[in-house]
DNA sequence: TTAAACTTTCAATAAATTTTGAAAGTTTAA
DNA sequence: TTAAACTTTCAAAATTTATTGAAAGTTTAA
């Protein structure tokens, strides 16, 4: 395979995982590009390089600036901008994990909190169901969100070495 | 909080939360639906909770079954099909866990795999800079592949015992 | 100041995804 | 068989999400 086939695919892979996983398509190709491109880029260059428009391409670099995934760049005696990604993976898993997180779990962990305190019949099976599912699905948030912030904290040669020594 | 009240609240919830992770939001509400119920639903129920069509929910359920979060009942004399979720939660998670390991880690993988083969001149930066990008992205494929195989043979006591033994 | 170079915004448009509902298909009991 | 009870299909419609591009905004250098 050519490299230039192969960056294609990286990019197209990238994006399909992206979408399937709840990241705008753009978004994830975008930062396919950075991460395989070693100088940063202008958001002229990364317009021509995925055939998307100024608006576009404007928008998605500023999410995945937000996304603490890509920054900017400044080169002297310039006045465009140029922007790079963090090619490191254990920072960028545990970006998206962190905001994720925070995005997603923590709104969800607090409706939880409310739903287990409902009050009801405890002989009325409807409750009952409820009542148990809210609180076991609360559990196994809370042991997601724990392990996450162990994992935020850590140290990626920690982390995989703990991984390994219990999975084997 | 009225039960009704949290009913509703834990079905938007849960279908919000689907929709963020590249779930459809209604297929997720139908499985909350099922997972607060105590007895198994038919067709005509779930459409008249969730006001939404035969044909979508004709769907919705093949496709829950597809991911074997759900399962059809038979009732004795009853022409009518049944729908019922396994409330265990550490059965949903490992069921979500496999599907989508299957369906979306396992085909990137084979992908990553081949674009590491890729040859080129190691002196030129563009070759390096994928090369590294992509081995790098392969390994932590790797290892998030080990450990969902590892958790998908586990049983829930023993996993989340190990899981908090490393982070205390 | 001015004007060129560049960035941001956002209403309109396009694309992708989801839903509907009526028709076709299937199963069962008599 | 037949017909009622029920399930499935899928083209069209609705909805949601993403993208465009031109206009407005900002910064810089002279």
């Amino acid at each position: 395979m050519e490299l230039a086939e192969a960056k294609q695919k990286f990019i197209e892979a990238w994006g399909k995982l992206g979408s399937e996983w709840g990241i705008n398509r753009t978004m994830a190709q975008v930062h396919a590009l950075l991460l395989i491109t070693p100088d940063p880029l202008t958001t002229e260059e990364i317009m021509e390089a995925l055939s998307i428009s100024r608006g576009n391409a404007n928008m998605t670099l500023r999410d995945l600036i937000g996304w603490g995934l890509v920054e900017k760049q400044h080169k002297a005696g310039e006045r465009k901008e140029y922007f790079f990604a963090d090619k490191n993976t254990w920072n960028i898993a545990r970006q998206v994990a962190k905001e994720r997180r925070k995005r997603e779990l923590d709104p969800v962990i607090k409706l939880l909190d409310e739903l287990t305190k409902v009050q009801g019949d405890t002989k009325d099976p409807a409750y009952k169901t409820f009542n148990q599912s809210v609180t076991d699905i609360n559990k196994l948030a809370k042991n997601v969100d724990k392990t996450l912030e162990t994992m935020l904290k850590a140290e990626e040669s920690w982390f995989w070495g703990s991984i390994i020594k219990i999975f084997k």
